[in-house]
DNA sequence: TTATTAAGTTAGTGCATACTAATTATAAGG
DNA sequence: CCTTATAATTAGTATGCACTAACTTAATAA
């Protein structure tokens, strides 16, 4: 009776995949794949051990590859994930629909979070992803509507089935961007409590100007301008920050 | 994989009883037990049953004896709950504490998802039996601060902790309640959304005046009139419903 | 006071989720 | 092609929380 909070459910239904809800570990996995797809990540049990591990509610629990493999069994016998043969997972169709719901409660969660009760933006993903799991359909209804129909998150990152629509001209990261050139941040990661708070002190954050100062790849720094002011990334952290052209 | 959401979490800490997070299950009888000892309920495993059954967001579950008497094993063994030799359940000191804290986190989500976000009032305390378990300190204290400090949830109960004074003069129900004098509705019952329906549309709200027009003992049935207009009422509603002097 | 009934506990089971340790499969390098 | 390191699975175990069935205890009625 600690810190964890993982589940158990003795199968009772039919059998029938309806549009039930999953526990709330199912529902963290979908969450995963689904963000791990969208960034073009391969799929595997190790990686997607990785990407749980970022995830703060989840208490870095189920984190070994012996609970991911049991996990993962149980959510194909759900019919949510496929095991491929070359032990990429991929979601089943089912678990698409079920994961784009995650994502969609989640980033509103972090939009209400922060827009509606002032939250720290470094706080709002870890307060989401116990949010997601406690928003019902209706809820969610007023949730958008409130927020008025937001089409991202504060990370920038887009909310499935509001009419986001990507921004035109190419997206890079910050890596890769030239120096001199004015760029519009567009995503920003989320997870890295201490990074953020970085952020938000030079506002690089969505949809704010960015300029490449100076770039030295021999000592892997970028010093990046912004409205706020004038500061060092390691190329690391650069290759994380998204940005497209400035207007 | 369906409704159920229960909850395993093999025992890892070390002992002390510290403020940690308890499992959702946990958490759920610690406010069911306190609710019931505002109510001045005698607080048994049988009524507890009843009780548990009474939360919807529970969607029915662990609501048969075994269950509770497990449950309260562990919560026991955990220094939550006492079991006295006369079958009563009582909340130790840790448990009173912990379960102020789930008090206080239900009845300001109860308020948030009114009062900004406009949800119908009788979805509110299925909607919070759920945020309740989801609300960090952090988050718990920019919901206060956002909805202004209030004292009590949108059904009338007091929150813990806030500044709440009990209003002066006499509590009684409407069953208790005079005919043609003018009364102010204290409480109203939160978890029957049917009954709770009703009380919108006449107006029985916190707050609000009310009046008897009419007692009829012998047929168990009360009119009201408030400022909406005039129905008839149950005595078994009447005497769940509180008021107070009005003015 | 004893027989009956209601209330609560124990026994026994099942499943979800977690872990460690041991095993297998896969990929990389010689 | 075979060895080795890494990745993933299987085996085995523990805990939480749910249930039914059987038993015990307490309250009530005869």
């Amino acid at each position: 009776m600690t810190n964890r909070r993982s589940n158990s459910q003795p199968e009772t239904d039919t059998g029938s995949h309806g549009p039930e809800r999953l526990s709330q570990v199912a529902e963290n996995y979908l969450l995963a794949l689904y963000v791990m797809g969208e960034e073009g990540m391969r799929a595997t049990s190790g990686q997607l051990a990785d990407f749980i591990r970022t995830i703060p509610a989840g208490e870095g629990l189920g984190t070994t590859l012996p609970s991911i493999t049991g996990m993962l069994r149980r959510m194909a016998r759900e019919d949510l994930v496929e095991l491929t043969s070359t032990k990429e997972i991929k979601l089943t169709p089912r678990g698409v629909v079920l994961a784009e719901g995650m994502a969609r409660r989640h980033r509103l969660a972090e939009r209400m979070v922060v827009d509606l009760l002032g939250l720290e933006l470094h706080k709002a993903h870890e307060e989401a992803h116990r949010l997601e799991h406690a928003i019902s359909p209706d809820l969610e209804v007023k949730i958008r509507e409130r927020l008025g129909n937001p089409t991202t998150c504060p990370f920038g990152r887009p909310i499935p089935g509001s009419d986001y629509v990507p921004p035109p001209g190419p997206r890079l990261t910050l890596k890769q961007a030239e120096t001199g050139v004015n760029y519009c941040v567009d995503r920003v990661p989320e997870e890295d409590t201490e990074l953020l708070k970085f952020l938000v002190e030079l506002t690089i954050l969505p949809d704010r100007k960015i300029t490449i100062a100076d770039a030295s790849p021999h000592r892997g720094v970028i010093t990046v301008r912004t409205e706020t002011g004038e500061d060092a990334l390691g190329y690391n952290v650069a290759d994380r920050i998204w940005v497209r052209p400035w207007k």
